[in-house]
DNA sequence: CTTCATAATTATCTTTTGTTAATCAGACCC
DNA sequence: GGGTCTGATTAACAAAAGATAATTATGAAG
């Protein structure tokens, strides 16, 4: 079951708002499974699906101009996902959205997610909320990019998120990073060396 | 004067708001002028203005942990700045916003712009649109850094914002792409004698 | 256990970047 | 004009990254 407490601090849910309202969409979502390898949306998609990951790990990719699959970002537990080309520009997904582990998630178009909304004045706050920690994700992530070498790019990225070295293969973290998976390597022995 | 056919393209307005109905912003907003190197926020501001930038260059920087300053991004004409942080999570200003040019700038504080959004429901569905186009150029923003090397981020850059680089010193630009300043001479060198 | 496929590491070499310092160029003031 | 300040370029060197290929895990499938 999803577990409301964690939903709570993820979200910056105020205690205004209590299980029930929000079960009403959780209760209009459909739940779903997908296996590594499955696709949740594809390039080129028109669909608006807006997905809540309640266990599992997916990859966003991107296939580049010589024709390798370039890993842009990942979602896990607890967050969302959907196309934002799609469900904010009405264009086709620029992005695949494939599954790495084993992925459950609760999901259900945008508009009717915006029909619930209206009905529930309650929830209205929350309409704002997703879009606002993307644009904040997405500025820090700009900020990492821009201002941290590759070597203490990788730290952060281990310290930020401890879990997801063990979860991901390392080309897809250096894809992330924006270096090359050997790259990634040799940063790993100089750490390593470092250390002693 | 505030060209609104521009407007209309920029913030995509649909031919059902017309100029009154922006008006009311507009003339709601104040008026003001800064100096190129005059400050519009600075790390640590509350401030939760918004400005409109009629006419101008603004650059956002931060400082780094070797005490440099460190160009983000930058804002022109017709464009929406703000401090996120301060706006979206009450949080302070985690950038400076400096004048490059002579800039003038129509603005009020966030929560007026609310208000006036609530009295004006012609006004609501652009709301969000703010929001929506800054996501996308985040996102966008970090498909380059990712995808494209240092080179290529420089032609793009130049593709993208043939002004920009009349307007902006070569060490703003080289922030902005994520290289020193004199990384972007040997970029530029390199181009120049392809070219040939 | 062996085989096969894929990922990670290592090695080698080339290219690019960062760093620092020197030089050059332009803007501005006196 | 000369002097000063700042930015851009160039030079020289060290460090790091990319590209490619070979080698070494690792893990799944038979």
């Amino acid at each position: 079951m999803i577990d409301f407490e964690k939903l709570r601090k993820v979200y910056k849910i105020s205690k205004a708002l209590n299980v029930k309202d929000v079960m009403v969409l959780v209760n209009a979502a459909k739940k779903k499974q997908y296996e590594p390898g499955d696709f949740l949306i594809k390039e080129g998609s028109m669909s608006r699906e807006v997905f809540f990951i309640n266990k599992g790990l997916i990859r966003v990719f991107a296939i580049n101009d010589k024709g390798e699959e370039i890993t842009t970002g990942v979602r896990y537990e607890d967050q969302m996902i959907t196309s934002p080309n799609t469900v904010l520009f009405d264009q086709p997904a620029q992005y695949y959205f494939q599954a790495i582990e084993r992925t459950e998630t609760y999901s259900m178009d945008y508009e009717k997610i915006q029909n619930i909304m209206k009905e529930n004045p309650k929830l209205e706050p929350y309409r704002k909320i997703v879009l606002q920690v993307l644009l904040k994700q997405a500025y820090k992530r700009i900020d990492t990019l821009i201002l941290l070498t590759p070597e203490e790019r990788y730290i952060k990225f281990v310290e930020d998120y401890p879990e997801l070295q063990y979860r991901l293969h390392g080309k897809y973290i250096a894809n992330i990073l924006g270096i090359t998976p050997v790259s990634l390597s040799r940063i790993r022995k100089r750490i390593a060396t470092k250390k002693k």
